[in-house]
DNA sequence: TTGAAAGCGCTAACAC
DNA sequence: GTGTTAGCGCTTTCAA
């Protein structure tokens, strides 16, 4: 593959008039400029990055870590973060940890070593596992899971208030045996969904029916149907996200309940497929893309100005009542 | 941050030794080689993946470069070869082309310029936007869709047969006016879909109805909804993949039919939600984690042999006959 | 405006 | 077994 003294050679010049040509320093002979031009598309040169970045000591690649790619919601911060880098100068590469520590580990150690910019993550959750990561004084931001033991930028989601608004949707539709089925213990945004639905219940009378499963959808259907077999059977459900959702409607068909009647039903995430259902699902719409953009944003300000101070964008999600829900089957 | 000539002085060694002992090499006394380790450590030293990569001409990272984060088709095939270049030793970063060619460009020129050891695309379908990606030398393999005009090596799905297959099946199960709406033209799946669904047709004296939208829903729901509001409506429909079966359902929806009775429906792409409809959508599978998990495998032996003649693999899809393609509803 | 030369941090000959 | 040193390809002073 070409080099910069290839290139030189060729049109005649030095590497560095070669280098100012291609960078377009306005100090270059138009001239020359168009020999360097010429002779670097002759030859199919490309600049070796690697070398350009190690001189230069920056790179303008953020590395993207979310916890599970086959999460629409993953995937639509993804395409947030995307376009709102793009628009800025910089590349994103995507990598997916999988909700797995050692992984994440692993790839904090590659945007380290490959010296990313910059570094938006969605937290696995194990604590302590991303101290690399901050020691290293990285620019990083933390979206969807809140880093309870460090300062830094962060995005999330009021998703407590929103669990207790789902679950209050519930209560006024009159179901009376209310429960939660949400994520692992120590995630933040599974535990902010349990509170949020102790919350709404308190004085009501009802009681709390919680139930952890991970965040996917066969923990959740093993979950769901040893609720649903259960004796005193809820006659509602908060799910903690769209995977989730997956497993409990899967658990549903086993034992023959349908939605809304048998059971209420909202879950945490607008999927493509959740008006698809009969009835359609009620959700709990998270603004994933927004998350994404504000997430690049802080990003993109810290990476300019390293010593400001850590901010907190915190976004409001929203109910959106479907069938699912409500008592007489077939309303909206 | 702390470079290789830090951790040297403090362990009292040269930069060598340095860079011998933390790269494992035998040839290091054990006693100078703790010491190395130790000295890394204090300072918290991290090498710099950019200069040894440089002085390397190697690196050990794959780029993936897939038309659509959001189609679990292409994040299944994430999966499979992440796990794959994972176990030999090689790290994935995700590229979203978008279905959009200049985005991919300028993802094959990131993964150029930072010389990727190898890259993994599933290509955008422009004639010649891969080029040079090719004329680099750099390793790659095509998945899903093949590469017309160049001899690279390929992961394809027979999805030709596939297609026929659905097709035959909605013949059987009685259907008389069955219809195909599948990706733009061009697009090697898309057209490879439509040759299978002819093929089937062939001397059944049934007309063929073939529409094309963008694999995505919306393009499929507007097209979807001119099929099934005009004319001799289609008793049946072929769907190019699962983003468009959300188009087609929603459709479906809107002029009040259901799937099985007043539509056959059949879709490319076994998404998690198919199961969960009334009646449950028949679907043709995909073997889309292999298809990463075999990409790879090219890849890494191509890496290791770039003079080995390319190869094509070719994978079955299964046909999964659900109620939405029977007549009685209801039925497996 | 252009060129010569230093040097980013690391690895691999080569010499001891 | 260990140190010295050259050099990967580029950008950026510094002189001219």
């Amino acid at each position: 593959m070409a080099t910069i003294s290839d290139v030189a050679a060729r049109a005649g010049v030095s590497t560095a008039t070669v280098s100012r040509a291609l960078n377009g320093k306005s100090t270059v002979d138009p001239e020359l400029a168009s020999r360097v031009r010429a002779a670097a598309k002759e030859l199919g040169y490309r600049p070796n990055g690697l070398a350009r970045n190690l001189r230069r000591q920056e790179t303008a690649v953020l590395a993207l870590i979310i916890s599970d790619v086959e999460n629409p919601f993953f995937t639509a911060i993804a395409r947030g973060v995307e376009d709102t880098a793009q628009a800025g100068g910089f590349q994103v590469v995507l990598c997916n940890s999988d909700e797995n520590a050692d992984k994440e580990r692993r790839y904090v150690e590659v945007a380290l070593s490959e010296r990313a910019a910059g570094v938006i993550v969605s937290p696995s959750g194990l604590p302590g596992s991303l101290d690399p990561l901050f020691d290293s004084g990285t620019p990083v931001v933390a979206v969807d899971r809140r880093m309870p033991d460090r300062s830094c930028d962060m995005v999330l989601v009021h998703s407590r208030l929103a669990a207790r608004q789902a679950t209050e949707h519930l209560i006024e539709q009159g179901y009376q045996r209310i429960a939660c089925l949400t994520g692992p213990e120590g995630v933040p945004t599974a535990d902010d969904r349990a509170a949020g639905y102790r919350d709404a219940l308190v004085g009501t009378g009802r009681r709390e029916v919680l139930r952890r499963a991970e965040y996917r959808a066969p923990g959740a259907q093993v979950a769901a149907s040893e609720l649903l077999g259960g004796p005193e059977r809820p006659d509602a459900l908060l799910v903690g996200n769209s995977a989730m959702a997956v497993g409990v409607l899967g658990a549903m068909r086993a034992h023959g309940l349908r939605a809304g009647i048998d059971l209420g039903l909202v879950s945490f995430d607008d999927a493509p497929w959740t008006t698809l259902l009969e009835p359609q699902l009620s959700v709990v719409a998270q603004p994933a893309y927004q998350i994404g953009v504000q997430a690049t944003r802080l990003l993109l300000a810290r990476i300019a100005d390293p010593g400001r101070l850590p901010s907190t964008v915190t976004l409001d999600a929203r109910l959106i009542a479907r069938g699912s829900s409500s008592r007489s089957p077939g309303s909206p």
